[in-house]
DNA sequence: TCTCGTTATATCCAGAAGAATATAGCGATT
DNA sequence: AATCGCTATATTCTTCTGGATATAACGAGA
């Protein structure tokens, strides 16, 4: 235990700026079926109910957002997002149900690989430089 | 246990194609410190002894595998690599200790993550459109 | 029937990333 | 000194990704 003190105070300062990224993703193929980007749009559409919003809610362009949702229902056995068009308020998009179990299963995902590649993060963390 | 063996006789066919991919990258300020690419090249670095031969093994261009290296020395308290000029065969590039218990350490941080998301990966791709 | 906001889609353009090319410097060996 | 293969670096060219833009279709409600 006192040997695990003195480790930690000797850790360097800053940590915060150097960060491990996992990221995962799911090809198939050519494309990629999943990927950060994409479980974040599905929740945007799924908060905003429409793939227009979604985007401007994240920063793209509504075409790199329809092309997201595009490949990403063309992976999956069925549609993750479906949508509407016309109508009063113009249209919209919904996440299915299996859309938000593959989110929810991606991001459980993620959380393990977290977990699993904390403490070897924060040995490689160790060597780098303090900027 | 038969239970077991009903859902592997269920389970699709084709798994191959689809990968599920886990990518670690070390981000550094502005720049990326570590990933897939640059410890490959490391990797062939090592092996070849010099940058050019690991570019052209690893089929990227001079240029390229220089800035990959140039960008990783600049993230890490001790290069990863160093290089000579001139001699009999030109010269030629080393992979440091360092440089080397890098590349060990993320690797075996990738292993972690595999063996960490594998059953979610399988959940996942049981959901994709058999292409 | 007119309006509205969204989906759907094509086209064009700009910026970035990377390849190709060129050139200089290096130093042990010949 | 001449050669050789590599590092080091600048410059140009190409390719490709994504943004901007434009337009059509859609359908509920006013």
């Amino acid at each position: 235990m006192i040997k695990k003190r003195a480790a930690a105070a000797v850790r360097p300062a800053r940590l915060s700026a150097a960060q491990l990224q996992v990221r995962i993703r799911l090809n198939v193929g050519e494309d990629i079926a999943l990927g950060p980007g994409k479980i974040k749009l599905l929740r945007l559409i799924d908060e905003t109910g429409s793939i227009s919003a979604a985007a401007r809610s994240a920063g793209m362009s509504y075409r790199r957002a329809w092309l997201l949702v595009e490949t990403m229902n063309a992976c999956f056995v069925e549609p993750l997002v479906t949508t509407e068009t016309g109508g009063t308020r113009g249209g919209g998009a919904m996440v299915t149900a299996l859309g938000k179990k593959i989110a929810t299963l991606y991001e459980a995902i993620c959380q393990d690989a977290d977990i699993a590649t904390a403490s070897g993060a924060r040995r490689l963390a160790r060597h780098l430089k303090a900027t």
